[in-house]
DNA sequence: AGCACGCCGACT
DNA sequence: GTCGGCGTGCTC
């Protein structure tokens, strides 16, 4: 038996009352103290029932010694001990872990393990109905027979089941109970789920596939080690990790997947049960909380072997979890903002670091620090570099538009438009792509040069044609687009500047007014039935050019698309986001990608100003380490005050440092086996003001910069109380330079 | 006076 | 995270 808190049977206490750290969920420092009362039972792990302020809630007992500090008049008693397993050791490390790494408070990050309390008393039992054998009713009706010749095949059933089943009236169960010709009986709870079934014959793997999934299968079972599938779309990187999956639970050990989207887990689940058999658990925000419950208790028990959720699903109380999969590791869906700021992804590896399981990051275009940390060593590479079709990767090719652009007031290149032609004539499809809502970005008078701003937050009011309105992108201000200048006055000046995808949609519905067109954005009207059912006309062929924003690079598969044409592939690489070129690789390889995707020999266009650019050199070669590399002038740590770990603020000057330089320094400077997270200055700022001032800074910053009285500046923002730095903190990145 | 609202500290 | 206490300012 663990811990300091079991009361020996008889044991003589003397007056000493049994005091133990109970973890509650409130933003504290650290566990508080209780009594436990005599004759009750804890340990550390067990979730309990205390009184709190004027409230009850549910806690845990925590390890360590109760401190010692507190007046012992104030101690109040645990109220109950619930039925549900202690937390396990390695759980309650992790919830340490994740509490000091992300500065937040340890009852906050318990607070995401138990997240229903009903989950806690061991499900209800049921009242069934049987047969009593031989028993016949008094009288015998039609209703009475059709409910008997169900009860006797045995089963018993609750009353409102039996009474569906029969189509009578639940009194007929009542009065047959009545007669004496039924009994009660307790219902074996919730009959357990079928188990994936790991020896199913899998799909035949291609040789590079089964070379990749016997390292992956080598590593289960025998402690932590982290490795990134690096795999092309289409790849097969799915069927790789399912047979990590198998032996783990041919190990009799538990499987969680993690992926970025609930949008994506029915198409998974569905291919995770042609593999297994049946359908794991499900866990995210619209699982209704009935079946949420279940899991909960099914995976502490050990009866649910595998579950595939959102990140909340990494804080699920698994007894025995032998393997950890986090698809689509890039994904900035893994990053909690509010309560708890944390990265699913890094906490995965480290709860697989603290328990001795592998972990698996998978993505077509792994992050920044996922593939430093593999450079280092700390993850082992995987790398998928071909479709396991054996179709072809689509051929990429850059258009400069400076020399080979369209005349003025279009937007397709000749040699793009030379390009769909082709391709409609080969009865294929075409998808462009462009990642801006609405018809234009900016609307100014050619008269007096006035431009359309939001009043709230200044940036641009973008055209909504199929609206009639300007709209801003930030705020969601809306106003009716004027028929006059609102400065000078005159009318008909109005000019609309640069494309979105209605305009590009009026473009092509001039070139090819015979094609099928479709505009899709998410700001539609119809919401997501419509965006729904409009993937699915494209997939069955039923249109020919599909013009998009960043809503079609994922989910669907098209299997007729041939041609990607990106109209603006320098967009989002201007703003001051470190990680602007890594955000679009990530972006632009996933849309190429679906290119020729099924039936191969694909091709991409990218459309840009600067074909010299890192980013865009990266995406047509095909090798994304083009873009990093370059340096850091100087670098300075400012080990101010003494906290548990690093958080990085990046400032980043006018040469633009790219992302993986930032990354190999923070991750270099990160504690030993700690996942690190890049934060830009934009993000490092929301930290504070969403109330997390204390930081252990690392800075980088270009030479000349004025580090030391920055960060004097800084801290004493930093350091105030939780309003006055409310007010005074500055989120623009710009202001940093 | 009575009440809504925001700020702030306490919670074992 | 949640509650209660307290000060401010407004009022069917």
């Amino acid at each position: 038996m663990e811990g300091t808190a079991e009361i020996f049977g008889d044991l003589p206490l003397g007056n000493q009352a049994l005091i133990v750290p109970v973890l509650v969920p409130v933003a504290v420092a650290g566990p508080y103290s209780y009594k436990v009362p005599q004759g009750m039972q804890v340990r550390p792990g067990s979730i309990v029932r205390v009184p709190l302020g004027t409230r009850t809630v549910v806690g845990a007992v925590w390890d360590g010694e109760p401190d010692g500090s507190v007046n012992p008049k104030k101690l109040k008693s645990i109220e109950h001990v619930y039925d549900a397993a202690p937390l396990g050791e390695d759980l309650r490390r992790f919830v340490d872990w994740v509490a000091n790494w992300t500065l937040g408070a340890p009852g906050m990050v318990l607070r995401m393990v138990l997240r229903s309390e009903e989950a806690l008393e061991s499900e209800k039992q049921v009242l069934g109905f049987r047969r009593i054998s031989g028993k016949e009713p008094e009288r015998q009706t039609a209703a009475r027979k059709r409910v008997l010749e169900l009860l006797d095949e045995g089963m018993a059933w609750t009353k409102a089941g039996l009474a569906g089943a029969a189509g009578v009236s639940p009194s007929v169960v009542d009065g047959l109970k009545e007669q004496g010709v039924l009994e009660t009986t307790f219902l074996p709870a919730t009959p357990p789920l079928p188990d994936p079934d790991p020896n199913l014959p899998g799909p035949t793997l291609t040789p590079m596939q089964s070379e990749a999934a016997e390292r992956l299968v080598a590593a289960v079972g025998h402690g932590f080690k982290c490795f990134l599938i690096d795999g092309v779309t289409g790849s097969g990187k799915t069927e790789v990790y399912f047979e990590a999956l198998a032996e783990t639970m041919r190990n009799g050990q538990q499987a969680l997947i993690l992926l970025p989207e609930i949008a994506l887990t029915s198409q998974f689940l569905e291919r995770f049960e042609r593999r297994f058999g049946v359908r794991p658990a499900e866990w995210h925000s619209q699982v209704p909380a009935r079946r949420r419950e279940r899991t909960w208790r099914g995976v502490a028990n050990g009866e649910v072997k595998v579950v595939v959720g959102a990140r909340s699903a990494l804080f699920l109380p698994f007894c025995n979890l032998g393997l950890a999969v986090v698809d689509e590791e890039h994904d900035g869906a893994y990053k909690q903002d509010d309560r708890v700021p944390y990265n699913a992804r890094d906490m995965a590896v480290v709860r697989g670091h603290i328990s001795g399981f592998p972990v698996i990051l998978a993505s077509a275009t792994p992050s920044v620090e996922s593939r430093v940390n593999a450079q280092l060593g700390r993850y082992e590479l995987v790398s998928l570099p071909e479709r396991a079709s054996g179709a072809e990767l689509p051929e990429l090719v850059g258009i400069d538009m400076r020399t080979d652009g369209p005349e003025r007031g279009r937007w397709l290149a000749p040699t793009l438009v030379r390009e769909i032609q082709e391709t409609l004539t080969d009865g294929n499809q075409v998808l462009l792509f462009l990642n801006r809502r609405g018809y234009a970005p900016l609307t100014l008078c050619r008269s007096c040069g006035h431009r359309f701003h939001c009043e709230n937050c200044s940036a641009w009011l973008v055209e909504h044609r199929f609206k009639g309105r300007l709209v801003c992108h930030h705020c969601g201000y809306s106003q009716p687009i004027p028929d006059k200048c609102p400065e000078c006055s005159k009318p008909d000046t109005l000019v609309a500047c640069g494309p979105g995808v209605e305009r590009i949609g009026e473009d092509v519905a001039d070139l090819f007014p015979e094609a099928r067109v479709l505009v899709l954005s998410s700001d539609l009207p119809g919401g997501n039935e419509r965006i729904k059912r409009e993937m699915e006309l494209i997939e069955k062929g039923e249109v020919d050019i599909v013009i998009g924003t960043q809503l079609v690079a994922k989910g669907h598969n098209f299997p007729l698309m041939t041609l990607v044409g990106v109209i603006d592939a320098d967009l989002g690489l201007a703003n001051g986001d470190p990680r602007a070129a890594e955000k679009t690789f990530q972006l632009l390889a996933q849309v190429t990608g679906r290119a020729g995707r099924i039936s191969g020999g694909g091709k991409g266009f990218l459309q840009t100003y600067n074909p010299d650019q890192p980013v865009i050199k990266a995406l047509l070669s095909g090798k994304p380490d083009n873009f990093y590399g370059v340096e850091i002038e100087s670098r300075e740590h400012a080990g101010l005050p003494p906290f548990g770990r690093l958080a990085a603020l990046i400032i980043s000057g006018p040469d633009r440092p790219t992302a993986e330089s930032y990354a190999r320094h923070v991750v270099r400077a990160a504690p030993v086996d700690s996942p690190v997270s890049i934060l830009g200055p934009a993000e490092a700022a929301m930290a504070q003001v969403r109330g997390r001032f204390r930081f252990r800074v690392l800075v980088i910053a270009r030479r000349g910069f004025d580090l030391q009285g920055f960060l004097r500046a800084w801290l004493q923002r930093v350091d105030q109380p939780r309003n006055a730095v409310r007010l005074q903190v500055d989120i623009d990145p710009q202001s940093f330079m």
